[in-house]
DNA sequence: CTGGATCCACATAGATACTG
DNA sequence: CAGTATCTATGTGGATCCAG
C-alpha cells in the first residue's frame, strides 16, 4: 500500500478543473475563441460536428464557471458574441502545454494534418471530434 | 467573423488529449499514481466513489492510451499493480499546472480542505467527485 | 482480490421543428 | 441569427451477483 493518508488540494483543484473544461468540446471552443470574440454561428461552424442544443448548452456551462463573457446585441437578426474572461485567457497556456504534450506522446497521430475547417468547407479528417 | 481558415494542429492535438484523460475520474487516477504503484484495491479505496467496474474500464482505458502499466501477479489472492509510464510521467507537471490554475481561478472554493481519504475513513466532503 | 457479466436507471446526445 | 422545445436513441454509471 502507498499510503494511508492523502492530503491532497491538488487533487481536488484538479478534480474541479476537469469538471469544467475536461470534456469534448469545451477546450475546443476556449481554444477557438483564444484570438478574440466570435459569433454563436461562427463557432458552430467551425465546430461542424456539434448540435446547436449542445453547443448552446456548452457556452452556458462556460459562461457559469466564470470563463466566457456573453454579449447579446438587440438587432435584427439577432447578433451574440462570445469571448473570453481573464480566468479562461489564463487556462490558455496550459491548454496549450496539454496539446504540446500530445503531439510528443503520440507523434503517430500526426496533427499537423488535422484541421478543424478549410475555407469554408468541413473538413475530410474531423474524426477526432467523434472520439 | 475572427477568420475564415483556421490551421490548427494544436487543437486537435488539444482534443486528443482531451479524450484521452478529459473525464471525470483519470486525473486522479493518474495523480494518484504519481507517487509510485498501486493496487486495484487501493485505488477504489482512495476514491470512494468509483465503481469497480467504471474503475476497471478507466484503467483499461489508461492502459490502451499508453499512460498505464498494469502488472498481474499470478497469486491467490491475485494481486494486480498499476503504475505510470513515461508518457503519463511527462502529463504531471501539466496536470500540477491545472490544478495551481483552479486554486487561483477559484479561490473561494477552500480546495485545501478537501481531502480524498482520512485515515482509512471515507470523507465527508468528497463532493467534488460527484460533478 | 480482481475483476467479468448482467440488468436497470438516468443523463446526455442527436434530429427535427419551431420562435422572437 | 440564435436559440428553445420535444422526442428519441444511445450510452454511461450504479448495483448486484458470479468466477478464477
Amino acid at each position: 500500500m502507498a499510503r494511508k493518508y492523502i492530503d491532497n488540494p491538488n487533487a481536488c483543484s484538479l478534480v474541479h478543473t476537469m469538471n469544467i473544461i475536461g470534456n469534448k468540446w469545451k477546450p475546443i471552443i476556449l481554444y477557438l475563441l483564444s484570438n478574440g470574440s466570435m459569433r454563436f454561428g461562427m463557432l458552430n461552424t467551425l465546430i461542424p460536428t456539434i448540435s446547436k442544443k449542445v453547443l448552446t448548452n456548452q457556452l452556458k456551462e462556460l459562461e457559469s464557471d466564470g470563463l466566457l463573457l456573453r454579449q447579446s446585441f438587440a438587432e435584427i437578426p439577432p447578433r451574440v458574441e462570445y469571448s473570453l474572461t481573464e480566468k479562461a485567457i489564463g487556462l490558455l497556456p496550459v491548454l496549450r502545454q496539454l496539446s504540446d504534450w500530445a503531439n510528443e506522446a503520440y507523434p503517430e497521430m500526426e496533427f499537423e494534418q488535422c484541421r478543424i475547417i478549410e475555407n469554408g468547407k468541413k473538413p475530410a479528417y474531423n474524426n477526432v471530434y467523434k472520439k
